[in-house]
DNA sequence: ATTAGCACTCAGGTATAATGAGTGCTAATA
DNA sequence: TATTAGCACTCATTATACCTGAGTGCTAAT
């Protein structure tokens, strides 16, 4: 039988716990394993030379691959796939290391940005690999408060909290001048009108609902102008990346091929942002080993990521970003986790 | 002579454009100098035999070193330094790189930390090493306007304006309650009083100043309790990093102990904070080669930074990392160039 | 002070061989 | 029919030796 045609059936009981053993061998040492002395190391009650067999087998199924005629088996993407899926069948939850969110300490921070550079950090020191996290689309943030700040004869600071206590402010130029008394109206004004809306809604209806009201005054007309030019361009949500330290001190990734692909992921932010925002729209934790990293011609890297939400809406997402013979058994609870803890704390955040 | 006995002296004429162009030759070729292919290259009107010579007096006082017997010489940190500190003597600020601030559109971005990235990665980009920049002292930031808004029964969000159109917000947490009719009041009182000082003074002497006024009504000393609060624990400036890929873009960065230093500089930003605060107190460009750089087991790096002002105080530097082996020639105009441009715009911001 | 000449050094490249961990295949076995 | 022992073969890696060329330091002549 030729190498080529790949047979595709389900593997039996055997197959998957040798590929099991054998992804996970090669995610420790990073050598590829040989038959002898895998069989050894295993307990495996065969003989090499059935190894051998099974190995071919899983080879011809594109599980394995050899880097060089007589040299021992590494995974493909396809085998770290099966080994991550069925790692996901059944992995536990709870997590070992001291891994606590100070909440009180964070309600004390205005800054939610600094949440989301701890929460990255952490990603990357416990993975030991970089983490990264998508802050949450600002879409749907729930208007708590609008403030309105005169800064110049025709600038105004225009300030809005939401629930979850993130601060955006914006500068807005006015053609005509609003006394500082006008803008304490417009402000309540507007607090009373948007509260209870995410901006998604303001936007599409709000807006319009509230103009459409007969007999509105001059000065709110105003005060809406002022509000829909600040919140016209809405920028997309950012994104952190920490621990980039950690991938270089990673052997094989400093190899010149891989070192480029690695760079082309960190210096085009975008192409990361895309990948999360997509990942964002599906539950839970999911995976991207190798080439399954969409357009990026990116080798040897795997993405695990879970997006987290606020209420029972998603609305970011977080990950870690380490070369395909990664410690996933370790990695995919850590991320689901603390997607987890991000949703309780943001929701909570919010209420 | 012995070579360890390294008499010092002034270097003659000949000494001074040997060692200078050796420098440039190794900062260009990477590759150790020898006399042979050198004397033909400059055409210096010596023989090789004679370039041995100077090159071993070179030595002898420090500024070469040979990399093992029987190969060329390449330039120690003092080299280096003698290089640049020649080259400064002389060096033409004017810049060919076209480099435009773009000051109308910057106005409009409230985010002055959007200018600091922009900033950062420009001196990333031109010069191909790394950008770095420290923003600017909040201590010295000029108050323009002060907001209290109202977040819940007893928490309030403290703005500042500054000057430059700099916003620091923070959240303060108070015991009693107070309407939103009173922070109205109070963040008129707060602007007029506080409006023109920075913010050391306004820690120094301005709240103990206003709090001796006889006849401050209870409200005003709520004001001021609010604003003290907000103002109470300052954090330092931040610092921004870019372009870190460009430095493993250069081969002898990667090698197993150089990538380390690297990974060190950038991991403890602290360091890098540190030596940016003091090159802060200086005008003008500076440079730290190799082991001059303090208190950091680095080898290889070198560091040039310049101070920027806001009127005629220093507020924060910036410069660029990169290998001793850098292109000064080019570095040190470039961050010179940036620091003038960036004093001018936050200068003229402050007007 | 400068230079030509010469013996010496040594990193880096190339050729060759030895090593050993691995394979595929075949024939015997349970 | 699935498993295993045996064997010839492969090939990355390592070791060894050798060569080359760009470089040096030193000395004696200019």
């Amino acid at each position: 039988m030729k190498k080529t045609e790949a047979h595709q059936r389900n593997l039996d009981e055997r197959e998957s716990s040798i590929l099991r053993a054998l992804v996970y061998d090669y995610i420790i040492t990073g050598k590829a394993v040989g038959s002898r002395s895998f069989v050894q190391k295993y307990s495996f009650s065969i003989s090499p030379a059935t190894m051998r067999n099974v190995m071919f087998d899983l080879e011809v199924m594109g599980f394995l691959i050899q880097p060089h005629t007589s040299a021992g088996r590494i995974p493909t993407d396809k085998g770290y796939r099966f080994y991550v899926d069925s790692l996901l069948d059944t992995y536990d939850f709870t997590l070992n290391e001291d891994f606590v969110v100070n909440e009180d300490q964070i309600k004390r921070e205005l800054q939610l940005d600094k949440v989301f550079t701890s929460i990255t950090r952490m990603l990357a020191t416990i993975s030991q690999y970089a983490g990264i996290m998508l802050t949450p689309r600002p879409d749907f943030a729930v208007v708590k408060r609008v403030e309105l700040v005169p800064l110049d004869v025709n600038e105004i600071l225009f300030i809005l909290v939401t629930r979850t206590g993130i601060v955006i402010n914006k500068k807005v130029f006015i053609s005509g001048s609003v006394t500082q008394d006008d803008l304490y109206n417009y402000s309540k004004f507007l607090s009373s009108e948007l509260c209870g809306f995410d901006l998604r809604e303001i936007r599409d209806s709000i807006f319009n609902n509230l103009r459409s009201v007969s007999g509105m005054g001059e000065n709110k007309a105003m005060a809406l102008d002022i509000a829909q030019l600040a919140l016209g361009e809405h920028k997309g949500p950012e994104i952190f990346i920490d621990g980039i330290e950690n991938l270089l001190r990673i052997p094989e990734m400093v190899e010149e091929t891989r070192l480029n692909s690695l760079l082309n992921i960190i210096e085009e932010k975008n192409l990361l942002r895309e990948i999360l925002e997509h990942s964002m729209d599906s539950p839970g934790v999911q995976t991207m080993i190798g080439n399954e990293i969409p357009e990026a011609k990116v080798a040897g890297c795997s993405l695990v990521t879970s997006s987290y939400k606020i209420g029972n809406r998603n609305v970011g997402a977080l990950g870690v970003i380490g070369p395909t013979r990664m410690d996933y058994e370790k990695v995919v609870p850590l991320v689901d986790y603390t997607g987890r803890v991000v949703s309780d704390f943001l929701t909570k955040m919010s209420k």
